[in-house]
DNA sequence: GCTACGATTGAGACCGGACTCACAGTGGGT
DNA sequence: ACCCACTGTGAGTCCGGTCTCAATCGTAGC
């Protein structure tokens, strides 16, 4: 069984290269299988590198490989089933290439973000995978391609920093999406997400997110097309917390300009939505309709089970670290990968407003 | 402004050292703060490094100060909201303390496990967080503590290893809310897990998971108390995909002798025992009783919402780093931290079996 | 029998920091 | 004026691998 006990210090090739007789040199070619060695050399150093349990120092490698097989993944907040999905995406592309991950997550904070990055190129990972909390500021990210090393953004998109990007396709799900509750009757149309702005919404404003702005340019352009104007009035922004969007909730629900369809910007928002609806003592879809994004399994399970718009979540972390990966080893971008684009559910959450006529080209 | 562009190789010490006009052992100095420096020498070496944005490698640090701030992860499925809430409580844990977590998933496969540990083993991690895939067999996590490297486990124990373990304890809870079932009136409870066995469940049989060992444990107890016998015949293991929970779920079922209970090991399985249910034209409370575990937000929006066993998953992810993070510091461990204790959160989805007398003690 | 070329081999440089050690300079104590 | 403690400083080693380079060996070719 050789020796036992624990040791203080770890086995190195010089020890092992003393054990079986040979050089330094020679047995670091036996141990990483390069250069020329005898076959005599080869047993005598594996079989010494066995009965030490010699394993090698991947810091010491990736020093002066300059590669540490390593890459960083940085998400808002991987307690989120949305980033925990991409996040296995990215792991199992990861391992099959012979890289390993580091996850920091931000909570969406700018600051945590530059911070992470920061720790991560010092780390000397051989790319980076950001979902970047805001895609309007994006310094740190250009130092990061300042570099020279190979950055990929995931979920959302930066302004003026040329990098491989993969996020679903927001705008055009949405425009489809809002024209199907258009066409259901529905004008009074809202939409709630967690977005932080500085104050309340008005059109072409600047967002932290490329996917809220896709998604509200997507419901705007859905409007333009049937010759409507979105309200957006009912567009509410900053619903950070629980309490805050029960009360956006019920604030969109009272008076007699009350949404008829809410659009939950994401799975823990319509949580919130749907509670907040069922307290007010409303129903769905019967009072109020509701749609949401992403298709989490849970959704079909509610009553009425959620209409949804599913985004290929996991497809969209695998390609990110695939794409990355092939960025590391210097081998061309694969031809447009997998189109990542969402698709609208039908389930029970969406129906007609009360009292509503059917789709009318003018109406209002 | 300073240099543009990118460029190939980073900055060294060696660099700031020249560009300050001192040796590298005093830029080195200036830099890491440690040892003696002039206020002189330190502005110009700071202020060389600010101007050719010197960066510290934390590889070559790490290399010969035999620290990573590293700590590794591997856990069944990030994917998993149980793991996905787990380890955000890890990484906010290690993130306050200065350490970055690598994260590797197995799939719950042995052999997955082994080369994760083997492969963070070689990155020289301080220490490593392991969900055990097995409870059984765990030579290679006494050979972690064989490297001198600390370990802690997470969610499950694992048997003869003598390593601090992190997990809710389940006998307890399982026993508590058998008892609320019977009480309620069930005799007929099943038990439906993903666990894998290699044959049909026997009472005392060496399952890969403490974690349900000590759940069938608890609701043997219970029946025990109570006088009665549990029905083994309904407890179901090996449910590894949707459809065969569905098939179990529906030969739960069927016949005279059909469960009146259903406790579903987690959530995921819950999702198609409801779905199967739902199929089978039956429902929940009026024709079964369901419990699950975990306490995720959406099982307030079922209709029922459901009856669960609240696990403080977040917690024992954040105490699991903590305890990690105080063994590399070789400071002592903290006196008994939160207990992690389950509870049991009674919802609508549990009532008493058709016709059932109320709890009767020799009943059957 | 002699040369040439490929296979082997060992010494040592190197990656980028941390740290040891010897030595110079300074000021206090006496 | 003399000794000593202490701050500053640079040369150089070390961590544990990879890799270059020159030397050695064996033998195939002539």
């Amino acid at each position: 069984m050789s020796t036992t006990g624990s040791r203080r210090r770890d086995i190195t090739v010089a020890d092992v290269a003393k054990a079986a007789n040979v050089s330094k040199a020679q047995a670091a070619r036996a141990l990483g299988n390069y250069g020329a060695v005898s076959d005599d050399v080869r047993e005598r150093v594996l079989a010494a590198a066995e009965e030490l349990s010699y394993r090698p120092n991947e810091l010491a490698r990736s020093m002066n490989t300059g590669k540490s097989n390593t890459i960083g993944v940085v998400v808002g907040d991987i307690e989120n089933p949305h980033f925990g999905l991409a996040m296995r995406g990215i792991t199992d592309a990861a391992k099959r290439s012979g890289y390993n991950v580091i996850l920091i997550n931000t909570d969406e904070e700018r600051a945590a973000e530059v911070e992470a990055v920061r720790v991560l190129l010092d780390k000397r990972v051989d790319g980076l995978i950001v979902a970047p909390a805001s895609s309007v500021e994006s310094q740190h990210l250009q130092h990061v391609q300042h570099s020279g090393r190979p950055l990929v953004l995931l979920d959302r998109a930066a302004h003026g920093l040329d990098a491989e990007t993969f996020a679903v396709d927001m705008a055009a799900i949405s425009f489809e999406s809002t024209k199907y509750l258009i066409e259901a009757g529905h004008r009074r149309i809202a939409f709630v997400s967690t977005v932080r702005t500085d104050g309340p919404y008005v059109p072409g404003m600047l967002l932290d997110s490329s996917q809220i702005s896709d998604r509200l340019d997507g419901i705007r352009r859905a409007f333009e097309e049937k010759g409507l104007t979105q309200p957006v009035d009912l567009v509410r922004l900053n619903a950070g917390d629980e309490e805050s969007i029960r009360r956006v909730t019920r604030d969109l629900l009272q008076g007699p300009d009350a949404a008829t369809a809410i659009i939950a910007s994401d799975g823990l928002i319509a949580l919130s939505v749907v509670e907040a609806i069922q307290e007010s003592g409303l129903s769905i879809p019967g009072d109020v309709s509701l749609l949401m994004y992403d298709d989490f399994p849970w959704t079909r399970l509610t009553t009425p089970p959620l209409t949804v718009i599913a985004q290929p979540v996991y497809d969209m972390g695998k390609a990110a670290a695939n794409a990355l990966i092939r960025q590391i080893e210097g081998r061309k971008p694969a031809a447009g990968g997998p189109a990542l684009t969402a698709s609208l559910i039908r389930r029970g959450s969406v129906g007609s407003p009360k009292g509503a006529k059917v789709y009318s080209p003018a109406g209002g």
